[in-house]
RNA sequence: GCCGCUGUAGCUCAGUGGUAGAGCGCACCCUUGGUAAGGGUGAGGUCGAGAGUUCAACUCUCUCUAGCGGCUCCA
C-alpha cells in the first residue's frame, strides 16, 4: 500500500504497487503524456519505475509549467538519445566498441572504439543521422532489465568488449547490487546497452536530435590508455528547440573574440613570429592600455608599488624557485651562451647530457621567465626588512612564456607569451587575511567596473594524494584556511576543488565562460608559505628576531591576453567608451561639409577623445554601415545644417535610431565626461534628459 | 602531445586532374548624397610548405606546418 508524496504535499494512496506512469495518469492524461520519467526520493527514475513503498515522487514532464526547458527532461532524453546515435553508429561501422555515453550541459556524447581500419569521418555523420531517424520512427520502448551482478558480468564477458565489462566492474565497485540494462526496443531482440539510466520511454519522444563534431579522448581520461573516438551530439523534445539551439551556436560564433578580433583588428597571430604569440595591433592595443592605466591607479590607491624586471633570468633562480626542472615540459628550451654550446658540442656533447647537465646545475644558461615571482622575491630581498615595513607590495604588468602544447593554444585564451598584471605581497602571517581579502576586493572592483557578473569562485586546494605539493603540511593548512576565510567573506558562493592547487601554495581563482562555453580562470590569488622558505626570506620582528614572511601571489586579471580575450567576447566586440579603440567618428554628409566635420574632429581630439572622420567619397548611410560594422560608440553625423548651428547628429552603437541633434561642445563635454567615468552612457542620459 | 576537420585575393568563401572565381575591402572615375551598402572601371593569387603519382596536380597520395572542435595538460 505505498503511499506516494507528491512536491505540493499531496499525498496519494494504492493499494498495490503502482509505476510513475500510473500515478502520473491518476492525476491526468496530459500531465501522463508530457512526463518522461520521474524523481523518487530524490534520484532521476524511470516513468516505468514500478513504486511499492512510501515514497516522495516528482514527475519529470518536458517543459517547466512555464514553457522553460526542464534539466533533468533534457538529461534524460540525451542520454537516451546517446544510446540511439549508438545504436545507429554500430550499423553503419559494424565492429564498433561502445565505450561510455552520458549527457552534457548542451547535448551528449558516446566515447567508441573503432576498428583501426575503418575510423569514424564527418563524411559518416549523413548515415548515421538516417538511421537515427529510422530509430526515431519506430517509437521504440526503453526498456530497463537488471541481472545479478554475476550473471551480468558473464553476460558483458561473452560479449566480449573490455569497455563494457571495465564498466560493470566501475558499477560494482561503486557499489551497485545489480547491473542494469537498457534494451531500445525489446530484450533478447533490439539494440541493447549496459546503462544505469533513467531513461526516456520511448525513441519517439525525441524530437530534435543532431550529430555535431568528432573529438579524440583517453580511454579513463588516461593520456597513456586507449585513444578512443568521442562523437558528440545534441537533441530536444522538438525540432523548433534544436534549431534554436543551432541558431544560438551561430550567435556565439560572430562573439567569438577570434573573428572579432580578426573585424575589428584588435590582435593578431602570425605564423611566423610563432604560435600562441600575440601581437597587439594599435586597436588592441587600446584597450590593453586603459585596462592597464585603470589598474595601476587601483594599485597606488592600495599602496602597491611598481616594479620592471627583465624577461630572462638564470637557471639557478628557477633551480631555487623550483621551476626549473619540475616544470622543464612546460617551459621554453633554456638559454645556454653560443660560445659554451660550441665547445660543448666539439666535445662530443649530446642533447640529452647536456639537458642533464642543464638539470644538475654543471651548466648554466638563462630561462625565460615562467613566472614573476623569482624576480619579485629579488627585489624584495635587496635589502633587509623591519616588520614595520610590511606588508611590501610589489606590482609589475610581467611577461612570462610558457611552452603550452600545441593542441591547447587558443585564440588569446590559451597562449605561449602573456603578460601578467603581477603582484606578490610580503606580509606577516598575521596579516594574510587582511592582504588575501584586500586583493579579492580588487578583483570584485574590477569585475564590477566591467559588469561582468556571470563567473564562478573556485578554492584550488592541495590533493593530499598527489606528490607534486611541496612544503609543510602545517603550513599548508594554515594558507587553506586563509584562502577559505578569504573566500567566505566575497558574499558569493564558492567551491572547494582538491588538486587545484599550484604547487607552493592553495589559491583562489575567479573563473568564467568563454561563448561556447568553456571554463577559463582569470584572476587569482595564491598564498604561498613555500618560496620564502626556499629563497630564505625575512624580516626583523618586533622581538629583533629574523622571521619568514609569508608571499601572496595575485593577478586580478589573471592574463592580459586572456582577460581581454574574454572581455571582446563579454562585450560582443562594442567597448564601452573608455575602452573603445575608436570612441567617435565623425561623418561628414558631402565634401562640403569637410570643414566643419574637421573642426569637429579637432574638437574630440583636443579633449584626448580618440576620434576620426571618414571623409571617404561615399553617402552617409554608408559611413553608418561601416560604423555600426566596427562598434564605434558614437557616430556623429554633420551636415550644412549642423554646421550651421554649430551641432552634431548624434548616433549611439546599439540604438537603431538616431539620437538627434545636440550642441558640439556639450557633445564632446559629454563624451569626455562618460570617457572618465568607465561608466553610463552620460551621453545618451542628456538625450533622455532633454526629452524627458 | 593525441583524434577528426580545415588551409584558394587583405577579409568571408565558391570551384575543377588541363596553371582560378564571387562578394566585401583597396585604387581611380562618375556621383555631392541627412541616418545600416549609389554606379562604373581596375589592380591584386607560387591555390599553407615540401615530396610523390601523372603527359598534366590547386584538385589524388604521403610528410610537415598552421588554424578549428574535443581529449590530455595548465607552476
Amino acid at each position: 500500500m505505498p503511499a506516494i508524496t507528491l512536491p505540493d504535499g499531496t499525498v496519494k494512496s494504492f493499494d498495490d504497487a503502482v509505476s510513475a506512469f500510473d500515478v502520473a495518469m491518476s492525476i491526468g492524461e496530459r500531465l501522463a503524456k508530457a512526463c518522461v520519467g520521474c524523481e523518487i526520493d530524490g534520484e532521476l527514475r524511470d516513468l516505468s519505475t514500478v513504486i511499492d513503498h512510501d515514497c516522495s515522487l516528482s514527475l519529470v514532464t518536458e517543459k517547466n509549467r512555464d514553457k522553460t526547458d526542464n534539466p533533468q527532461a533534457l538529461e534524460m532524453l540525451r542520454h537516451s538519445t546517446a544510446h540511439v546515435m549508438a545504436e545507429a553508429i554500430q550499423r553503419v561501422v559494424p565492429g564498433a566498441m561502445l565505450v561510455y555515453g552520458p549527457p552534457l550541459e548542451s547535448g551528449f556524447y558516446y566515447d567508441i572504439k573503432f576498428p583501426e581500419d575503418r575510423p569514424l569521418k564527418e563524411g559518416d555523420f549523413e548515415a548515421i543521422e538516417q538511421e537515427m531517424g529510422a530509430i526515431v520512427k519506430e517509437d521504440r520502448a526503453f526498456t530497463r532489465y537488471d541481472m545479478s551482478i554475476s550473471d551480468g558480468m558473464e553476460k558483458l564477458k561473452a560479449e566480449g568488449s573490455k569497455y563494457k565489462v571495465d564498466n560493470g566492474e566501475a558499477a560494482v565497485r561503486a557499489g551497485s547490487e545489480s547491473l542494469s540494462f537498457y534494451a531500445t526496443g525489446e530484450p533478447g531482440k533490439d539494440w541493447e546497452d549496459l546503462c544505469r539510466g533513467p531513461h526516456i520511454p520511448s525513441t519517439g519522444r525525441i524530437g530534435g536530435f543532431k550529430v555535431m563534431s568528432l573529438a579524440s579522448s583517453y580511454w579513463h581520461g588516461d593520456e597513456n590508455s586507449d585513444s578512443l573516438t568521442r562523437v558528440y551530439g545534441t537533441s530536444f523534445f522538438s525540432k523548433k528547440d534544436l534549431n534554436a539551439h543551432l541558431e544560438r551556436l551561430e550567435e556565439a560564433k560572430k562573439r567569438d573574440h577570434r573573428v572579432l578580433g580578426k573585424k575589428l583588428k584588435l590582435f593578431h597571430i602570425d605564423e611566423t613570429v610563432g604560435q600562441g604569440l600575440i601581437l597587439w595591433t594599435p586597436n588592441g592595443s587600446v584597450v590593453r592600455k586603459e585596462l592597464q592605466n585603470f589598474i595601476a591607479a587601483e594599485l597606488t590607491k592600495q599602496g602597491y608599488h611598481e616594479v620592471f624586471t627583465p624577461h630572462i633570468g638564470k637557471l639557478d633562480l628557477y633551480r631555487t624557485s623550483g621551476h626549473f626542472p619540475y616544470y622543464a615540459d612546460s617551459q621554453f628550451p633554456p638559454l645556454v651562451e653560443r660560445d659554451h654550446l660550441v665547445e660543448l658540442s666539439n666535445e662530443g656533447c649530446t642533447c640529452a647530457q647536456l639537458s642533464n647537465n642543464m638539470s644538475t646545475g654543471e651548466i648554466e644558461g638563462f630561462m625565460l621567465k615562467p613566472m614573476n615571482c623569482p624576480h619579485h622575491i629579488k627585489v624584495f630581498d635587496s635589502q633587509p626588512h623591519s616588520y614595520k615595513d610590511l606588508p611590501v607590495r610589489l606590482a609589475e604588468f610581467g611577461t612570462v612564456y610558457r611552452w603550452e602544447q600545441s593542441g591547447e593554444l587558443n585564440g588569446m585564451t590559451r597562449v605561449r607569451g602573456f603578460t601578467q598584471d603581477d603582484a606578490h605581497l610580503f606580509c606577516t602571517p598575521e596579516q594574510i587575511n587582511d592582504e588575501v581579502q584586500g586583493c579579492l576586493s580588487l578583483v570584485k572592483t574590477i569585475f564590477d567596473v566591467l559588469g561582468m557578473e556571470d563567473y564562478r569562485v573556485r578554492v584550488g586546494l592541495r590533493d593530499p594524494d598527489s606528490a607534486k605539493y611541496t612544503g609543510d603540511p602545517a603550513n599548508w593548512d594554515k594558507a587553506e584556511k586563509a584562502c577559505l576565510d578569504a573566500a567566505a567573506t566575497l558574499g558569493v558562493p564558492f567551491s572547494q576543488e582538491p588538486g587545484e592547487a599550484a604547487f607552493y601554495g592553495p589559491k583562489i581563482d575567479f573563473v568564467v565562460k568563454d561563448v561556447i562555453g568553456r571554463e577559463w580562470q582569470l584572476g587569482t590569488v595564491q598564498v604561498d608559505y613555500n618560496l620564502p622558505e626556499r629563497f630564505d626570506l625575512s624580516y626583523v620582528g618586533a622581538d629583533n628576531e629574523k622571521h619568514r614572511p609569508v608571499m601572496i601571489h595575485r593577478a586580478p586579471f589573471g592574463s592580459m591576453e586572456r582577460f581581454i580575450g574574454v572581455l571582446i567576447e563579454h562585450f560582443a566586440g562594442a567597448f564601452p567608451v573608455w575602452l573603445a579603440p575608436e570612441q567617435v567618428r565623425v561623418l561628414p554628409i558631402s565634401e562640403k561639409s569637410n570643414d566643419y566635420a574637421q573642426e569637429v574632429l579637432e574638437q574630440l581630439k583636443a579633449r584626448g577623445i580618440r576620434a576620426t572622420c571618414d571623409m571617404a567619397d561615399q553617402r552617409v548611410q554608408a559611413k553608418i554601415k561601416n560604423g555600426s560594422e566596427m562598434k564605434i560608440p558614437y557616430l556623429v553625423v554633420v551636415g550644412p545644417r549642423d554646421a550651421e548651428n554649430r551641432a552634431v547628429s548624434v548616433r549611439a552603437f546599439g540604438v537603431a535610431k538616431d539620437l538627434g541633434s545636440m550642441p558640439l561642445d556639450e557633445f564632446v563635454a559629454a563624451v569626455a565626461e562618460e570617457y572618465s567615468l568607465k561608466g553610463a552612457s552620460t551621453v545618451k542620459e542628456r538625450f533622455e534628459t532633454v526629452t524627458a
